[in-house]
DNA sequence: GATGAATGAGTGTTCATTCAT
DNA sequence: CATGAATGAACACTCATTCAT
């Protein structure tokens, strides 16, 4: 058994031990004795690779979300149509990629986010996640839609994948990709259409308060 | 102190304290001894009036959970157009009701989810609040629209609705109720004006698998 | 519902209703609270009516101790023949009534047994009920056997008594009075015969250590 | 102090404390504090050792069962004479040994009864301890007695055994061994004497149940 | 007489963390 | 590197008791 170079692959044990405890009964009871013995390692080999439970956290946090941005990642690099769309279509669709919607990476993310209302460290990360998905999403509105929809947009399509998501991951029964990625669809098409219609450069400026979002014209 | 008829006043002492408690240190920090001391009472009341934590926890939740759904009732007494618009319309203010975007309810909320997945008492809860604001939208959807879009377009309001409050909540800022309403609006109104296109009973039917919801034109 | 002379029914009351809450969850877990419940009365009674908890057990104890008293003596009065042999089998027979060999009575005089080790008060309770026996047994055999062999004798037949109890309590199986009776009658037997035998003033007084207790013969 | 390998020391350092313990304040009052405490060690160890208090209690009480038998065992292997009679001597002087009828070891005896009764797994061990007393008396008394008489003369003496010790240890005053002895030798002496007047198998017949099974020709 | 609201100390147990080996 | 022994504070919960009504 080597003793050197341990680090990387102990740290990987450790946190898919993380995932996997959390995915049996929760954060809240997620001790430290149950993942060493999911990890079959002993107690006190965690305060050796991660500071302290806070650590083993947060590094677990950011193992799933480093596979969300892969699973962008791979999508985007796997692409042959540099439309908007495409790029788009990339992004919803890696947000409900597999290793998002099984069920430890879902009680994982639900107990990030509760967690984070309360932890600096992990609020931060979360902050970065979140702005990392609207300002993609933004950018690619950006290239068809003039600066305050392609915000709209962007932050309408943002909270439907999330939403999407959290009522999948709530419903307690297997999540339905087809379906989830169907209603993003339909949304992104039905904000690209907007370019036909907003074709002035008045019109691009953002609206008074009054403004509620639909066409002028209806 | 009056000695007889205090369970209602004490019931209700301890769910804002709870409430109060969970906002400051979490749903896992908050301990029977903090939300005791933050209600003015001692540990062992709490056991005398709920059973035990989970039953002060369920009955948190239920409290919350009565609270969104009075919001939505008052609007909709007040209101004096019956149409399918206006009742949408309701639903979405209620749901983005003062009682649900502030601190304490929105982190007790995410606290829920997150136990949800773990308690099935609490998972029970939370399926049945889920499914009423799915089933309200699908109700007013479906007088204008046929059965499948009306449908999808619940789906799809609920799930932006929910994720509009998700991302809200997470962001750590004061909640922007008026963005979060105009574009909720204006999903709204996009699903809502399909009642135009869909004309035909055969359009009406449930589309054929590849069916992804763009505008037929696209 | 009168409200006075209640003393009486509700001490009767709620020593019944210790005997059945030690039955169920045996002394230890025999709180004040369920005993008012299967009482059917409030909490706060108990302490009115009995100054403590250990006043509500050292009561029931003392009522379990009359009902074993009151099983000989109404024995003893139904008797014709007033020889020894009858007399003791009456107090056998007594101490294996059917309010002694039931689940309640057995429960509580084993939780008394460990209690009195600790508690004064029921200590004296308990050397009181365990010197009557030895007493009762001791008279009858005074008047055919010498005072060291009466002695002798009142003190096995009381160890014996109280052995097979027992093991019928502790077996868990329903108790099997008949054996019971047989064993201790042959050893009442058995020790009435070596009135035949000891039949010399000087055997009657107290033997050297030597001595076993067979008869010469042996 | 040594880090590895202390876990039989800490576990007899534990049991020994619980005697101690109950002897000082009875099993009720033992709490995890207090033994800890008596021990010279945290609270918490007690967990690390053994699952919680009732395997710390079992623990104990198979500690002092282990005791007696060794009690016995000792007094076997010294034993020159074969007879039934010194192998039921060794019996007796065995459970009378001064390992079982010093105070600590008679107020955890109490205790364990009482608490057998509610206690499936102390229930078993109780019974297994039981049956084995019965047991090796019944061995001995059928090398010289027809089967339904070792088992009536069995159930006696172990009866007995158990009553002597009861009223022993109840009593409050420093047991009389000696005396127990003789009266425990007297009734087995009793006993023994029976073969040689059930000489004929008429006798040896089990009076109303019909014989059970002895040698044709005893 | 009787209730049940209220207390607060005490319980067994869990747990992250430390550290000698 | 890795173990697991050990700690002690914190936890939810129980309970006998008190007392205003």
């Amino acid at each position: 058994m080597p003793k050197v170079g341990m680090q990387p692959i102990r740290r990987q044990q450790l946190i898919e031990a993380t995932l996997q405890a959390v995915d049996q009964v929760g954060l809240g009871d997620a001790s430290i004795a149950l993942i060493a013995r999911l990890a079959g390692v002993s107690n006190g080999i965690i305060s050796h690779y991660f500071q302290d439970k806070n650590g083993l956290i947060a590094a677990t946090m950011g193992y799933i979300m480093s596979m969300l941005n892969e699973g962008v990642a791979a999508r985007r690099q796997a692409l042959t149509d540099d439309s908007p769309r495409a790029h788009l279509k990339v992004i919803i669709e890696g947000n409900f990629d597999a290793s998002q919607v099984n069920g430890p990476a879902m009680k994982t993310w639900l107990a990030f986010w509760a967690s984070s209302m309360h932890q600096p460290s992990l609020h931060r990360l979360q902050r970065i996640n979140d702005h990392r998905l609207y300002s993609n999403l933004c950018c690619q509105f950006r290239r068809v839609l003039p600066l305050y929809h392609a915000r709209k947009a962007a932050r309408g399509l943002a909270a439907l994948i999330d939403g999407l998501w959290l009522r999948g991951a709530l419903s307690g029964d297997a999540f339905d990709t087809d379906q989830a990625i169907r209603i993003a669809y339909e949304y992104m098409d039905l904000q690209l259409a907007k370019q036909h219609t907003l074709d002035t450069p008045d019109q691009a400026a953002e609206p008074p308060r009054t403004a509620t979002g639909q066409p002028a014209g209806a």
